[in-house]
DNA sequence: AAAAGTACTTGTATTATGCAAGTAAATTAT
DNA sequence: ATAATTTACTTGCATAATACAAGTACTTTT
């Protein structure tokens, strides 16, 4: 009986493109289950450690956060780093590159907030995107940008 | 040697929901490999029959094609319908819902373009988006909802 | 010094995906 | 009119991804 330890080494990732289609880019960066639910929380939640993401609604199991915050990293979409007040800690921050990814949740959550009868969305959220989706984004940019520079 | 069959029966959905936060809900409907390249081919390249999908640069299984069309027509985001003027074919179609998916599709390519060095964007496409996203998004949506009435 | 917290790794079972082949109904070619 | 081809799948099986339970090494709190 042979067992397989390729998910150990490289997981999803590694294998060559299937195409240099700007959809597929993204679906290769973080097109599963799991990556878009970390951005979420590092973005919409104010999460940057690893157990916080663990205690997500959701139940990420710890070897595929493991897996994704370092295809995150990989792809600098997120930078670990250490927390300076905790020796055994790490903080994950989104980059520019995953801040820009705020366009796309938001126009996520407003699609899901319009067909799931059973959303949780803000609907203060969804009425400020309507009045003023520039300024929104703009001002959570900000937010993101200056938590990373800290 | 017990074989497995439920992926024939139900594949990747029929799980319950893992909560209602809209970017889950998203993700549970076509945060997969392969939905969102099917929706781009609709959306953007005038797709509508199940070889056309298939031939796809991307290259999806045939197992797996038929699985997410049955996907997406249950979530309602395409509709399936005989072709009239060929009868072994059928025609697939976004629906209102598929439609309103085009302000995520449209982020991603705009996303991907910035942070692709390969990407294989067309610039005229990216440089409409920046002037007039509106407009846009109105024309697009709008040749889409006529494509559906047809 | 012991207990608890943090970020993981490892092993194994289950689920999803990929690939090759087959099928049935409709269409086209001879 | 029959045979070959097209179309939209299904089936079987191999491989990869995910889930779950447990363990580990280092740090921090008690």
């Amino acid at each position: 009986m042979q067992v397989n330890y390729f998910f150990y080494f490289c997981s999803m990732s590694n294998q060559k493109r299937k195409s240099d289609c700007p959809i597929n880019f993204a679906l290769e960066l973080f097109g599963d289950r799991w990556s878009f639910l970390i951005i979420r929380d590092m973005m919409f939640k104010g999460k940057h450690a690893y157990g916080a993401f663990l205690q997500s609604e959701e139940k990420i199991a710890t070897n595929i956060l493991a897996d994704r915050l370092s295809l995150l990293e990989k792809s600098e979409i997120i930078i670990k780093s250490p927390d300076p007040t905790h020796g055994s800690k790490f903080i994950y921050k989104l980059t520019q590159k995953g801040i820009d990814l705020l366009p796309v949740l938001i126009e996520v959550i407003m699609w899901s907030s319009k067909y799931d009868n059973n959303t949780t969305t803000d609907m203060e959220f969804v009425n400020r995107v309507n009045r003023d989706r520039e300024g929104l984004i703009n001002e959570l940019s900000d937010n993101l940008t200056k938590e990373l520079t800290q």
